[in-house]
DNA sequence: CTATTTTCGTTGCATTTGCAATGAGGTCAA
DNA sequence: TTGACCTCATTGCAAATGCAACGAAAATAG
């Protein structure tokens, strides 16, 4: 007989979306310093380079694949790939035969700074899975199952 | 013999970091919208809430205190804590012990709201349990993993 | 008791973000 | 061909963010 609501029980650790969350945040922080520190640079660039780095030289690429590609909104790409371009890590080229399109590629200074960047990723995945150790595969098969979710 | 540097081979799907934060954004995007559209809430207005909610009445809690257990910087929390204030679902009073704490307690507009949050994030956790099925216990194990890695 | 150091919460500022609007280019149908 | 729509990338703007600095208060040292 209180006149104040009754609120349910709930534990925030226990809610998965808040554990993702800080989690994302958490290997995001550590792995985002180093990229800083080292060379300036952020995660929306790293992600549009790692792109670039991987389509390297044979198919054309866009801000909108990279959109797609790469779970950022098109404006952060175009801002990261201009960021990008004037510190000369990427090159941006008009598309001839659809020139609304925007064709993104490495230069060497951008293939020289992939060189340096991923085996410090290749690294931080490993001590990743050295963490995980052998909740790994259940964590990723669980993590597939958000990921791949329709809605 | 190219002068072009020679870039490893990596797959940004394979990378967790990356995985991670899709993922997590990915919830907390769905998630935010409900309490956006709604109740007008945002993601660290309703961790502070949710915090407060559990501690409910009997401790007394700072922006410290939450700053400590939610993952956000003090001064997220302090805006979020102030917009909470001008919405009048919280109360801040300065400590009499220590003046300077401000301890945080939800009104009763603050435990209704909170009424009817709980159940939105109850619902969605068991919508993401039904989702995970079977993965997800591995899939909480590895969370826990890197969550309480003292890195 | 003073003087220094530490803790707490807020705020100023520069940067980043998300969203909507824009403009330029392409597509398609009549 | 022209006009109505669609797509692409950029940009303007308001809001959110992170960080450092600040002032007030407490703890600690001397």
């Amino acid at each position: 007989m209180t006149e104040t609501p009754q609120v349910p029980d709930f534990d925030l650790d226990g809610f998965t979306p808040y554990r993702l969350a800080v989690a994302a945040q958490k290997l995001s922080e550590q792995l985002a310093k180093q990229y800083r520190v080292k060379f300036g640079i952020s995660i929306p660039e790293w992600r549009v380079l790692v792109h670039l780095s991987r389509a390297s030289g044979n198919v054309a690429v866009s801000v909108r694949d990279i959109e797609a590609r790469v779970a950022m909104e098109k404006s952060k790409v175009s801002r990261a790939a201009s960021r990008l371009e004037e510190n000369g890590y990427i090159k941006k080229t008009v598309n001839d035969t659809d020139r609304r399109l925007v064709h993104l590629s490495l230069t060497d200074k951008g293939r020289a700074l992939m060189a340096e960047l991923l085996p410090l990723a290749i690294a931080f995945q490993q001590e990743i899975a050295a963490q995980l150790e052998e909740t790994m595969a259940g964590f990723e098969a669980g993590l597939d199952r958000l990921l791949n979710e329709d809605e």
